[in-house]
DNA sequence: AACCTTAACTCTAACGTTTTCGTGTTGAAA
DNA sequence: TTTCAACACGAAAACGTTAGAGTTAAGGTT
């Protein structure tokens, strides 16, 4: 087993300096075309490549970005990724994925262990526990010293850095007005509990929606859900005995849900309900009816995050005040909904 | 902008050496209490972390370890990635993901960048293109240099190392005998093309199964796809004219696009075709009907490969032979096939 | 002959750690 | 008083790389 080979190894095989040897590699006109040629037949033949750890430590810069991310199970984190493994590797960068498992604890350790010299810098999306904790201690360390953060999604208005979020209000307002405006009286939302953010703001597009049209808020109507696991039973209590013609679903998960136990009790989507979710995932064009959904722009989300951290990266002298960017999401009309 | 605190800069504020510094910190019995008390005092209050780049160059060892995969957008490879998460954590071992994209070059390039020094291993599946070249230079390559790598999933016969697969053939061949079991008289397979080992691997067991129970093989009755994304028109024009009363797919989506077109053909499943996939996915619970499948699990073979390796980091002494461990399939019977 | 230029190298420091091998100061035994 | 541990610390090398500052010898200028 050959280890890797090193400059000092080829110096030392052909009887030249260290220095002589790297500088014939970056073609220094300080060295002979001889020499020169010498030294780059040998370091093909070994497969010469430089050490990513030395030049990192040497430089100061891993030309490395860290994501890190609550699951990977979860078709829209993988599409950001994309987004940014995309605008990274175009950019010569790398890119460390960390997960969190939704764990604040697992955050803090992941965060540490990149900040300390692996990466750059950051994109993340924080997990479910540390939103409920309110804690953000970590995260504001890393910024202090020096690390330029991008949170996309979820987002914590405490911590100042760059963001990337989708109008989460404006996406819920729109398939509400489009439920509303297919005929649909009675329309209920399906979210989760109000401290993890989006489910929150999606909540409250919802009721702007319903006011914006003279309608009633009707908290019967409401259904919050903490835990994903066992949403099908808590749907089905909900809708039993209710005689709604519209669903709103904060996610996908939710709105497939809610379409098994319309089925089960009898009654047809689109037909008698109308059912929209967010964030369009594998299941919803696969899904019979296909669903129609707020496409929240992964990849898009992503490519900007990327963008916004590198620029931050590479113009480090400029201090640059902070951005929320806001994209927009768009409405995906499919089977699962009156026309 | 305070930059990271480094053991220089605490030796200074303190007024002794850098060595004095790390001793007291590692709690060195040559240092006095008083010294390493304040030591410790001054670096708990700068928030002191050791630079892992600077650890990983001295040690030269990184305790990481990289994964490459073809995509990430498949709920395979996600749990395959928990399962390695996991077991690398328990064993103080970070995780660096890097996605090909089924790309050969693309693969290399992540292969020579994890390679110079980021990682101590690798646990890789191998991007579709690379398959269909068979070029594995890069990998032996990165071999010979003496890092230890594991394959999983899609394999290559050529790359002596460790692998850990599951038994596709004989998963294949369970969900075959299932539907024969469960009388299907013509049994079609959608595969993929053969240079994919594991749409070939299946397909054998489909025909072992097959020849075991004095059946026929039709080879109008097999369907070899190119490309997934036009997939559900090649399966219609396949299915049009052909009375199967059983399908087995090689993966989800194949399953999922037969029975839509089932349905446009007014065939009812399970009543008149009984329809198996392949991977355990997101899509297959929540169809309806639900698809019954041939569960891989991922995580488990995510948790065996990095087993694997970080047995092989921790004993480079002793060099042990090569293994490939055969993880078991479980057949998932769901609502997509009579009972 | 004394000086300068230039080509072609080599040396050295630096990035942040750890660790081995000094080294100077005590206090005590001989 | 000399000698010697023990103690508490510092200096230096090493990991692999790069870049700026030397160094050397050959040749050219005055």
């Amino acid at each position: 087993m050959p280890r890797k080979i090193t400059l000092k190894q080829i110096a030392k095989e052909l009887d030249v300096s260290v220095s002589t040897v790297s500088k014939s590699l970056k073609d220094s006109p300080e060295i002979s075309l001889d020499t020169k040629e010498k030294v780059k037949a040998f370091a093909k033949l070994y497969n010469y490549k430089p050490n990513n750890i030395a030049l990192s430590l040497k430089n100061r810069k891993t030309k490395t970005i860290g994501i890190i991310i609550p699951e990977i199970v979860h078709h829209f984190f993988t599409t950001v990724i994309q987004g940014i493994e995309h605008v990274a590797n175009e950019k010569g960068y790398n890119v460390i994925i960390c997960l969190s498992n939704n764990s604040f604890d697992k955050e803090v350790l992941n965060l540490e262990f990149l900040a300390n010299g692996s990466t750059d810098g950051f994109i993340m999306s924080i997990a479910k526990e540390t939103q409920q904790k309110e804690d953000y201690h970590h995260i504001k360390e890393v910024i202090n010293q020096g690390m330029p953060v991008v949170m996309f999604d979820r987002v914590i208005d405490e911590v100042i850095c760059d963001k990337v979020v989708i109008s989460d209000k404006h996406g819920a307002f729109e398939a509400v007005q489009y439920l509303i405006d297919h005929h649909c009286k009675k329309i209920a939302i399906i979210s989760t509990v109000d401290y993890v953010s989006v489910g929150k703001l999606r909540t409250e597009g919802y009721k702007d929606a319903l006011i914006t049209n003279d309608m009633e808020i009707d908290q019967d109507l409401i259904l919050k859900i903490e835990d994903v696991d066992h949403s099908e039973e808590k749907i089905e209590e909900f809708l039993k005995n209710k005689n709604v013609d519209g669903i709103f679903a904060v996610n996908e998960q939710f709105a497939v849900n809610a379409i098994k136990v319309l089925k089960k009790l009898h009654k047809k989507v689109p037909e008698d309900v109308s059912v929209i979710g967010f964030t369009d995932g594998v299941v919803s064009k696969s899904f019979i009816p296909s669903l129609s959904t707020v496409n929240q722009h992964g990849e898009e989300m992503g490519a900007k995050a990327a963008n916004l951290l590198i620029d931050r990266l590479e113009n480090e002298a400029e201090e640059q005040s902070f951005q929320t960017t806001v994209l927009d999401t768009s409405l995906i009309i499919r089977d699962s909904v009156k026309k």
